[in-house]
RNA sequence: GGGCCUAUAGCUCAGUUGGUUUAGAGCAUUCCCCUGAUAAGGGAAAGGUCAGUGGUUCGAGUCCACUUAGGCCCA
């Protein structure tokens, strides 16, 4: 007879090989086929909504894995909160605008781009940003990202846009909203003559400038700081290569924290005694570069006492303050720094601080204006340069000329050197009706995770200047103002606002590009400044931030399904300073209050050495590679593996690391599968008192792991949903408790109490696992759904089911004790098989008989209570007890007082059950099986 | 240069308010077993001066300072 076909060995369709590629392409299908999206949102219509609002990507070229991740971490908080019961619509979205994808297409033009039209640029943007959304859309579905990709939301829709203008407005009646002038890259050049950002700019090395060192007279008399100093006038020294932005100096900054000398000296130039002050650091090289080696030094005082004297301008009629500033160097230069708030970016900083004026007496061609005095009409970087030297020559205040050899920012059109010059920006005012303090009262009310989130946006927003909104660019959205042609006023207000909004929302904001200024003014529209009744249209857009800033009203607000504020914004770090902050401005500014009640960040990708993972480094993965390589589940497993909060190292090998992760779980599933074939727990279930305790023991650690990933979950920790899965799987299930019960399920009768004790368990483990891994490993989840006979749930989809609750009749946590016990003396037990197994007396470890042996009392009443299990608890064939140790007994290093001896077992092996047992032969019609055996059989006929 | 953050075995993570004499898991590695989960399964072993230095303390992976390496944001 062939006893093995009378075993119930574990079958299923389920394959092992996932073949992920092929499988979740299909799955995706079904899901998009039973509209599985729609159906969440028809169904959870009535429950409470969870909000986590997407922060949309640039559509520009290919994802890199770290976009993916942020996108993967979004799908399993959407996924876990959706079995949790919530109304949870996710709308992705994208950020269409902006320089980024301008900069791209203007490169992909190439030399044609200097002709184009601002219509014409538009139009390339358009398309450009089109193709990526489709292209990224369909990365982002291959990653298994559940949402609303139907109607994502995209920020050059028209209704978008009406919604950045809807912002806008409100800022304006709140009165936030302001005009100044602001430095900015500008490109002189006939055919620019326009601003340029950070990265359009070229900066030459080896670009020829002035160099010049110059007196600037005090009006203040020194001798308090330098005694020796005497009365008759001194000076303060600055040395610039840019001698044209003289004219627009208005102050001298010093660093506070550095020493600062004073030095007389005799000048060749004008031949007299001269006293000046420069950094006592900066002396020496100074004096030498400008050729002077008889000096006299004349003490020297902290930088931070100098603050409040004055000076008066070489050539122009008026006198500028020093003043201080941490951005002062003495890596060149004399450690006193000509300050012009209308040609720097740093000294337009100072300039606020200080309250200084802000001179910028050049024009869009780079000539001086009339403000320039006798310099009017002069180029600044052709004769400007050399007529402002001769002059401080003239009135002596030039100590020295050179050329020097620098890097300088030119053009990336025309290649020609950039300037830079304040123009008019409009802005939003941070102190404007104590929005700063109230923004960061809501930063205090918001849950940052992690913690220190809360203190970083907060020094952030304490610190920085009023938010420029304006760029003088093709791709955005146009600033909806007006200026009077009569007295040239920005003519701006609630009520034109609103009539373009409407133009907007109905025609999209490329109208304002080719309609006439009349188009989108309200009839009868006269400047409330002179009553002119002809206006042009602002030509400057939004800066990009402002448009993705104002997502919580185009999206949040005006979605039906979403709601205001979100539950959640989960962003890298660096939306800190980006979309957390520029849409908390708004948001506050607008409705006073945050956008988002909490705010989640997570680390960078980095690569493998924990490098910053870039094209040019060669160490870049794109989720497409990723994809193609992996799969969805293997990736989504691994990023659940990772620790967010931390920097996260990718390369192929980590992940062709997880993939065996993804094995072990997957063969788990596929186990607890096949021997559930027959299963149906209508019918087999055995209820929880008349199950042994090792199920019972089985059943406490499931319940345990459902209160462990669910905590994990709760708390958005999915690298401990994965190691607790993970483990359960490996540790409790593979090594431990399926492995005793395979004899059980093999060997007793198909529909014996023993063995639909043993389904009963492996059932419910399976329902609860699957349900546990579906946010994380969505397609394989689904896979295994499929896969399950009979399911606890009628749904087609596990992704329509509920996430598995605590069990609390499941508990018992005396067992666990007792088990965690047992685990020990088997882990010793295992330790003497394996002795036994190196000195070639066992294979298999049904092979072996052993003996336990214990003097102490308690530990003895404890072995006896499991005499019986274990043989199945091993998996050996025969256990014995006894009091007196033998010699040839080895101490248990786990538990202590017992000792242990293996031996090879005295008995037949059963050739159904392969156990050696002592009734093997003793009866006659199955001499080669056990009394078990036989008992089974007859169960079968 | 400034602000914020990170640093535990090759990898991914634990390590609870500083305190049980040898710092834990799992994976990978090495060796062994099984062939009734089989491109699977089981066992054992090895592997860490907790980035470094100094300090506080009776006692530090855990607190403090500095250094190094790296990340994000600024300049």
């Amino acid at each position: 007879m062939e006893y093995k076909k009378t075993l119930n060995l574990p079958t299923t369709q389920f394959p092992m090989k996932a073949d992920l590629l092929k499988k979740e392409p299909e799955i995706r299908k079904k899901w998009e086929k039973e509209q599985l999206y729609e159906r969440l949102r028809k169904t959870r219509a009535d429950k409470e909504k969870y909000i986590l609002h997407d922060g949309p990507p640039y559509p520009t070229g290919e994802l890199h894995i770290g976009t993916g991740l942020n996108k993967i971490l979004k799908d399993f908080i959407v996924r876990y909160h959706t079995m949790q019961g919530y109304n949870v619509p996710y709308v992705p979205g994208w950020d269409c605008h902006g320089l980024p994808i301008e900069h791209r297409v203007m490169q992909e033009v190439g030399e044609e781009r200097k002709n184009l039209t601002k219509p014409e640029i538009r139009k390339k943007c358009k398309k450009y940003a089109e193709k990526f959304v489709k292209l990224q859309k369909a990365q982002f579905q291959a990653l298994g990202i559940m949402g609303d990709w139907e109607y994502p939301y995209l920020t050059f829709d028209p209704q978008y846009e009406a919604g950045i203008i809807e912002v806008f407005g409100r800022l304006v009646e709140k009165g936030y909203i302001y005009r100044s002038k602001k430095p900015v890259h500008w490109c002189p050049n006939e055919l620019g003559q326009t601003t340029l950002a950070e990265a359009e700019l070229d900066y030459r090395e080896e670009t020829k400038s002035p160099s010049i060192y110059v007196n600037f007279k005090l009006t203040d008399p020194i001798s308090n700081l330098f005694k020796d100093a005497g009365s008759d006038g001194s000076c303060i020294m600055i040395w610039t290569t840019t001698p044209w932005t003289l004219p627009a100096n208005v102050a001298i900054a010093v660093h506070p924290e550095h020493e600062y000398a004073a030095i007389r000296y005799h000048n060749p130039k004008t031949q007299k005694k001269e006293v000046t002050i420069l950094a006592h650091k900066r002396i020496e090289a100074v004096m030498s570069s400008v050729g002077i080696t008889d000096y006299q030094y004349l003490g020297k005082v902290q930088g931070r006492l100098l603050e409040g004297r004055r000076y008066r301008h070489p050539f122009m009629d008026r006198t500028g303050p020093i003043v201080l500033a941490d951005y002062v160097t003495l890596s060149d230069g004399t450690g006193c720094v000509h300050t012009a708030p209308g040609h720097g970016q740093e000294d337009y900083l100072t300039g606020i601080k200080y309250h200084l004026p802000m001179l910028s007496p050049v024009d869009e061609r780079g000539n001086f204006t009339a403000e320039a005095g006798e310099f009017t009409g002069l180029n600044i970087l052709k004769d400007g340069n050399d007529l402002i030297v001769k002059k401080l020559e003239a009135v002596g205040a030039l100590l020295d000329k050179k050329e020097i050899v620098h890097s300088y920012p030119h053009c990336w059109r025309c290649d020609d050197p950039v300037i830079f010059r304040a123009t008019e920006q409009w802005f939003v005012s941070l102190d404007y009706d104590n929005l700063r303090q109230r923004v960061l009262e809501e930063i205090k009310r918001t849950k940052w995770i992690p913690s220190w989130g809360e203190s970083r946006m907060a020094k952030m927003v304490s610190e920085r200047p009023d938010w420029c909104i304006s760029r003088q660019r093709s791709w955005g959205v146009p600033i909806p103002a007006f200026h009077c042609v009569h007295c040239r006023q920005a003519h701006i207000n609630i009520n034109t606002i609103n009539y373009v909004r409407d133009k907007f929302e109905k025609e999209g904001a490329d109208i304002w590009f080719y309609k006439d200024v009349s188009f989108f003014l309200p009839p009868d529209t006269k400047c409330s400044h002179c009553g002119g009744n002809q206006f042009q249209k602002e030509m400057d857009i939004f800066d990009v931030w402002f448009e993705s800033g104002s997502s919580h009203h185009a999206v949040l607000h005006k979605r039906n399904e979403l709601s205001y504020p979100a539950d959640l914004y989960l962003e890298g770090t660096d939306q800190h300073r980006g979309w957390f902050q520029l849409s908390l401005l708004p948001s506050v500014g607008a409705w006073d209050k945050a956008p988002f009640k909490s705010v989640l960040t997570h680390g960078f990708v980095v690569d493998e050495q924990g490098k910053k993972m870039s094209k040019s480094r060669g160490n870049f993965i794109s989720v497409e590679d990723a994809v193609k390589e992996f799969g969805a589940d293997v990736l989504r497993l691994w990023t659940s593996s990772l620790d967010y909060q931390n920097d996260m190292n990718v390369s192929r090998n980590l992940i062709v690391r997880c993939s065996d992760a993804y094995r072990r779980i997957r063969n788990t599933f596929r186990y607890l599968l096949s021997n559930l074939y027959d299963f149906d727990p209508k019918v087999n279930t055995i209820a929880y008192e008349g199950l042994p305790e090792i199920d019972r023991w089985a059943l406490h650690m499931t319940q345990e792991l459902i209160k462990s990933v669910r905590s994990a979950y709760e708390s958005l920790q999915f690298h401990r949903v994965f190691h607790n899965i993970y483990n359960f799987c490996t540790v409790e299930m593979s090594a431990f408790y399926l492995d005793i019960l395979k004899d059980r399920s093999y060997t007793f009768a198909k529909n014996s109490e023993e063995r639909r004790a043993a389904q009963t368990v492996m059932y419910s483990i399976l329902l609860n696992l699957v349900k546990l891994s579906a946010p994380i490993i969505a397609h394989t989840a689904e896979e295994v759904w499929a896969a399950i006979i009979h399911k606890d749930e009628d749904v087609s989809s596990i992704h329509l089911t509920t996430f598995p609750k605590e069990i609390p009749i499941w508990t018992d946590n005396t067992l666990q004790e007792r088990w965690e016990r047992l685990i020990n003396i088997r882990t010793d037990v295992a330790k003497v098989l394996e002795k036994m197994r190196a000195a070639k007396l066992i294979g298999n470890s049904l092979e072996a008989s052993v003996d336990l042996y214990t003097e102490n009392e308690e530990l003895w009443q404890f072995l006896k209570n499991y005499e019986k299990d274990f043989p199945m608890i091993f998996i050996v064939s025969e256990v014995k007890l006894g009091k007196n140790v033998t010699s040839k007994a080895v101490k248990g290093e786990l538990i202590t007082n017992l000792w242990i001896e293996g031996r090879v077992s005295q008995h037949k092996k059963c050739e159904r059950c392969w156990n050696f047992r002592e009734s093997v032969g003793t009866i006659k019609e199955h001499p080669s099986i056990c009394t078990r055996c036989v008992t089974a059989l007859q169960q079968l006929c």
